[in-house]
DNA sequence: TTTACTGCAAAGGGTTTGCAACATG
DNA sequence: CATGTTGCAAACCCTTTGCAGTAAA
């Protein structure tokens, strides 16, 4: 059974454990997830899911992020990014273009995650706060936009 | 002489290099900005700058952001937060709360500085992309979003 | 006295929602 | 057939902009 499928499968159960149905509409987003090299705007799902209503996007991404099987973020620019939940993909980090707004995903050394994790720990420690997730994203300028703006 | 009265120098020596005033809004800005503990949402801002109208809240922290004295951020929900630029208030990164979206400056120790500066140089050699910031937030609840919760 | 800045109100753009029709279990 | 899902269009909210009046160099 291909990777895509268990995917699949587990998207289903997710969503039916919140009382949703994995329908084709649905199954067509996480494709689109699944296929691309890091988040995506709306506009670039609606552009790869033909026909899909902009509504229908958005209420469909919102399903499958209370259910754990998207995530949702907010880079550069003010537009939203949608990507498959990190325990489908695996623990990773960002590149982000601050020109463009365009995001790809990186893998950090082990030794970071370890330093990032002392952190929380100790700032958990110091405040009153609850740490449980973290973000790091390196800031830049993606290959077209370095064409674009030479 | 007082480290406010340096800032307000150094602003409106900014601002003018780039043609614009240091005007009695845009000081009020920057003395809301400096007397936060961390980056702060627009509608903080008209609270704190009595009879500011939100549109030059908007539009002075804007020219305030060209200038290099300010820098604009979206965490968790959708509304932008302010601060002053990381030139003025050294580095720095944030704890986030997922629940309301407050966000506190944290100080990082230098060793993980190191690591990630480690891995910006590695991406950028890893592939086209140029590298120039960085940012980690901790995510978490805040105290206030603790005991309402529960 | 020229140029920048202000407040108001209207417009803009991404996102959400009401509703009637449709599809699925 | 009962409930969840869809697409359309209108509403929504944060943010930006046009404009006429005001203030600063």
């Amino acid at each position: 059974m291909a990777a895509v499928d268990d995917l699949h499968l587990t998207a289903d159960e997710r969503l039916r454990r919140d009382g949703q149905r994995y329908t084709a509409n649905r199954r067509a987003l996480v494709d689109v997830l699944a296929a691309s090299e890091g988040p995506v705007t709306i506009a670039e799902v609606l552009a790869a899911a033909d026909g899909l209503a902009q509504s229908s996007a958005y209420r469909n991404l919102a399903v499958l992020e209370d259910a754990g099987v998207v995530h949702r973020l907010v880079t550069a620019d003010d537009t939203a990014r949608y990507e498959l939940a990190e325990d489908l993909t695996g623990h990773h980090h960002h590149l982000v273009c601050a020109s463009c707004g365009v995001v790809a995903d990186i893998e950090v050394p082990e030794v970071l995650e370890r330093h990032i994790a002392a952190l929380a720990a100790s700032t958990a420690s110091a405040t009153r706060w609850s740490v449980d997730h973290h973000r790091l994203d390196l800031l830049g300028t993606c290959p077209a936009c370095q064409a674009a703006g030479s």
